[in-house]
DNA sequence: TTAAGTGCAAAGGCTTTGCAGCATA
DNA sequence: TATGCTGCAAAGCCTTTGCACTTAA
């Protein structure tokens, strides 16, 4: 494997993300980190994200929005859940899921590395403003 | 309901959907559309899949890439798998998914008005050039 | 006739890249 | 010290928009 620098910005844009708990964008993850370290730029958000997504630290998920969302890889998959009211992304896991994949790999000849799955709805407060 | 002109445009671009009967990103439409009628826009192409996906016609689907492919809504919903290998894109039904949806509905408050889902793998061809 | 659509070109918004200087190992 | 990273600014891409002209009804 390939010798990489651990270098000051790295370490930054890892920690918002592992802090972050969840999806960022990158223009939210160069907020964040814009201050804490005022002179970091966005290609260099944008290389670390590409090289976080390589060593398979961190998820890309384009969540039918322009940009994608970023997060820290973690042990249990989980998708996602997105309110078409106030956009909010909520995470769940599910199981079921599994089966789906199962049964098109049965029916088909394809080796199936990723699932990708959200739904999109409207929460609770956003589905009562839509009714009133 | 507002009244719509029927453009040449308009008819040439649908028909090219049904057509194709599968997913087009709007540079593909553009290029096809171009053949029949050389002096048609990128912004009419643009325009009208807004339209399209506004009446219900087409649905837009962002298969995590940069640009999002455009197909005739169809009776029947299907999901799609992508070979990273070669970018093919194959579609396929899943009762399954199904059970997922409720199962979200079940432990959550919101109100699903659609699944997206897609996998990610590599084809049988694809698996073998790999392998060797 | 007239409201709506089209083409063109320019602008927007997100992302990538070339290059010179800087930092990690 | 040498390879690799960063910042900056410019360029790339896909998509949207302003405006004058054209077209469907």
């Amino acid at each position: 494997m390939k010798e990489r620098p651990v270098t000051l910005q790295r370490r930054l844009l890892l920690d918002i993300l592992r802090e972050a708990q969840g999806h960022l964008d990158a223009r939210e993850l160069y907020r964040r980190a814009v201050e804490k370290d005022p002179r970091i730029s966005m290609a260099t958000v944008y290389r670390n994200l590409h090289l976080f997504k390589e060593l398979g630290l961190v998820d890309e998920r384009r969540l039918n929005k322009v940009y994608c969302y970023y997060e820290i890889k973690r042990s249990t998959e989980h998708y996602h859940l997105v309110c078409q009211g106030c956009g909010r992304v909520i995470e769940f896991e599910s199981p079921a899921v599994t089966k789906v994949i199962d049964e098109v790999k049965r029916n088909s000849d394809f080796d199936i590395t990723r699932a990708v799955l959200y739904l999109e709805g409207y929460c609770r407060m956003c589905k009562e403003k839509v009714e009133n």
